[in-house]
DNA sequence: GCGTCCAGGTCTACC
DNA sequence: GGTAGACCTGGACGC
């Protein structure tokens, strides 16, 4: 197998990144929790598809392994895609600061946690987003790994996620006797196509120039997204100002923070507060923290 | 095997 | 601005 190397700062911490959240259980995403290993198929820029796996390296790095050889110009590709997957750039200082400013929250940056699993594309985020609306975990699941069966595949016959183009060339019929999402199944072909026929570009939301609130403002726009897939979604662009509240946060309150009494919105927003631009990612760091 | 209930978040109509 | 009901799937449960 042909293994090159990604460098990483200190601060980066790998599995507690890759864990983040559920988007490593999400096709075309695959991990190994005992090897401790993310894998994924992906399509690359030449059209060429393949599956490339990541681990630990050697405490300063990561081992990226690939299932063919690959030329130096698609190792660098595939060096930027994991970066990316894995927020690297991202700096969590001022986070670290705030939480530990609050009592019962200096085992964030302790644990290395913070990072978000994002997808290559915010396509790819905002149709799995969308996926888990409404729905149980498992159904999540399943709607993703049928929408994947339409992505275009590695020479192993293991296909990558398809991108919006081969979405909206569907019916909507077509794409719901496939992918099974039910009343969603409209909002994603709905998306595809947005993204397809170039009315929204979806990466500039990425762009730390642009204001957060624009953000905002411009996913409401989208079928489908409330206030809970938006948080959820703006979360996975690294902005924080939304609590994207569901029934986990919920729960998680009400049990943690509230006697087991439901608590309103207004009260969960009202804790949170002191987290500032951070709160988002606070309400989803007392996520995690119940599920360890 | 069949029918019913339930969970999940958003949209639309209505007040 | 707030609320009720519909939307869809599949698992759990009772018969």
């Amino acid at each position: 197998m042909p293994t090159f190397t990604l460098v990483y700062a200190p601060s980066f911490h790998f599995w507690p990144t890759v864990t983040s959240h559920g988007w490593c259980v999400l096709s075309p995403f695959s991990y190994d929790d005992e090897g401790q290993t993310l894998a994924r198929v992906d399509q690359l820029a030449s059209s060429r598809v393949l599956r490339w796996q990541v681990r630990s390296g050697d405490g300063s790095s990561l081992q990226i392994e690939t299932d063919e050889a690959v030329t130096s110009a698609e190792q660098d590709e595939i060096r930027v895609r994991v970066a990316r997957i894995l927020s690297m750039d991202q700096d969590l200082t001022a986070f670290y600061s705030t939480a530990a400013a609050q009592p019962g929250y200096d085992w964030i940056e302790a644990r290395g946690a913070g990072r978000m699993l994002t997808s290559p594309s915010v396509w790819e985020d905002l149709a799995k987003t969308l996926l888990t609306t409404n729905t149980t975990w498992t159904m999540t699941r399943g709607m993703v790994t049928r929408l994947t069966e339409l992505g275009d595949r590695a020479a192993d016959g293991t296909p990558s996620f398809p991108r919006p183009e081969q979405v909206a060339a569907l019916t909507p019929d077509a794409l719901n006797d496939q992918v099974r999402a039910g009343y969603r199944g409209v909002y994603l072909h709905t998306l595809a196509d947005q993204i397809a026929s170039g009315a929204i570009d979806p990466e500039r939301w990425r762009d730390t120039a642009l204001d957060s609130a624009q953000v905002y403002k411009e996913l409401k726009q989208l079928k489908g997204f409330g206030p809970y897939a938006i948080g959820a979604l703006m979360r996975l662009l690294g902005r924080f100002d939304e609590l994207g509240l569901d029934s986990v946060c919920r729960t998680m309150f009400k049990t943690r923070f509230n006697n087991g009494e439901p608590a309103t919105d207004k009260q969960i927003a009202a804790y949170y507060a002191p987290f500032g631009r951070w709160r988002g990612l606070a309400v989803w760091m007392d996520v995690i923290w119940e599920e360890n």
